[in-house]
DNA sequence: TAAAAATACTCCATAGGTATTTTAT
DNA sequence: ATAAAATACCTATGGAGTATTTTTA
């Protein structure tokens, strides 16, 4: 048996306001009940209940007929961004980290790997993923390392000599291009990297030459 | 039986993403269980649901570690807040419009109205609603009119000789006082305005002289 | 092996339904 | 008289619990 935490249940609030908001626009009870699938007294105990437990009145009764009070005019502007948000999200996200997501992608490179390698690739990804901000960074290998752990860079590409043993690399084709991750990132810890997990993590960068 | 609107359910979201974003925060499920007071099993599961619901990886199981996702990161930062929004909305209902509320009561009136009539009422409303504001304007009846049409005012007080028809007046006793609001006011529809309805917005102002 | 997360299952609180009554136009 | 909201009551879903197993660092 838990503390139970007195007075800290937040309980159904939003099924309340979405009853509520939904009363407040069709003026009726009883509409919003058949907009939102649900009785028109399930309704009226959502409403009676967040009147309850905000201890105001939200609409004046005048029999059948009811009409926000200033109370409930207030709780509106302040609810219905709120619902209508919880509503969306689905679709918000959705449009956020879909197919086509936004972000930055943060890449260490030294400068010839950037002039001369990365330009076809960049081009390529940033056609698929319009969204994604990319930031280079033109450093030498060992900086990029520093970058990589202090997770300020995401992806790495240059020539590795000494290969520290805190940072995971796994030679992804027979001829030598090297997939270089933070030792936290989802990939460092398995041992057989395909392209399609790759894929799915924005950036697809098979670099042909590792040295400069 | 309902028609049941297939798919139409919206569930508890509001839970599962609480769960979320305290999971988020303390980078762990069972310290979000002790801060929500629930089990962690149940914290797990809301957050299995969410992630079937919106058919995504949230965290990133590694073993009795998690770590957010770029799904996940992108959630939280549309989730927190919503969940903060909805778990302050009490808070930020009573601040709007509780029993001793904030903002702002702008009175348009002429200056003898101000400095004659208007001092001995303010007083008392002031000591009754110590949260709430009050900006007296000093215009004439024509300006004042003005004002309430651009909803820079709440209420007008002074003589009114003519009285436009986009503004509604109402008089309360059987000598001369007159309610002034704007068209869109609550009171402004009504036919009959009692004492009662009145003593609910915050101020009542029976001024006894109309003229100045 | 010790931690934290995931599963398995059980139960009861409550959201939601139907039927009915009340109320104001 | 009618239409809508409130009330009474009941049922069943699913959220939350305890106990247990799995996992990886």
């Amino acid at each position: 048996m838990k503390p139970k935490a007195a007075s800290y249940y937040k309980q159904n609030r939003l099924k309340q306001l979405r009853a509520f908001c939904y009363a407040a626009k069709t003026g009726s009870i009883s509409r919003a009940a058949d907009q939102l699938y649900l009785s028109q007294p399930s309704v009226s105990l959502q409403i009676q209940a967040l009147e309850r437990e905000l201890n105001t009145m939200l609409f004046e009764r005048r029999g059948p007929k009811i009409r926000l009070t200033p109370d409930g005019q207030a709780l509106l502007e302040i609810a219905l961004p709120m619902v209508e948000g919880m509503d969306s999200l689905r679709d918000t996200f959705a449009e956020r980290c879909g197919d086509l997501n936004s972000g930055f992608l943060n890449i260490a490179a030294g400068e010839s790997t950037i002039l001369y390698i990365l330009p076809k690739y960049l081009k390529q990804f940033s056609d698929q993923y319009p969204g994604v901000r990319i930031r280079l960074h033109n450093v030498t290998g060992a900086d990029g390392m520093a970058m990589l752990r202090a997770d300020e860079a995401d992806f790495a590409v240059g020539s590795m000599l000494d290969m520290p043993d805190d940072v995971s690399y796994h030679p992804v084709f027979h001829f030598n291009p090297t997939l270089i991750t933070p030792l936290d990132h989802p990939l460092a810890n398995r041992d057989h990297v395909t392209l399609e997990d790759i894929a799915q993590y924005d950036l697809v960068l098979p670099p042909r030459y590792l040295s400069t």
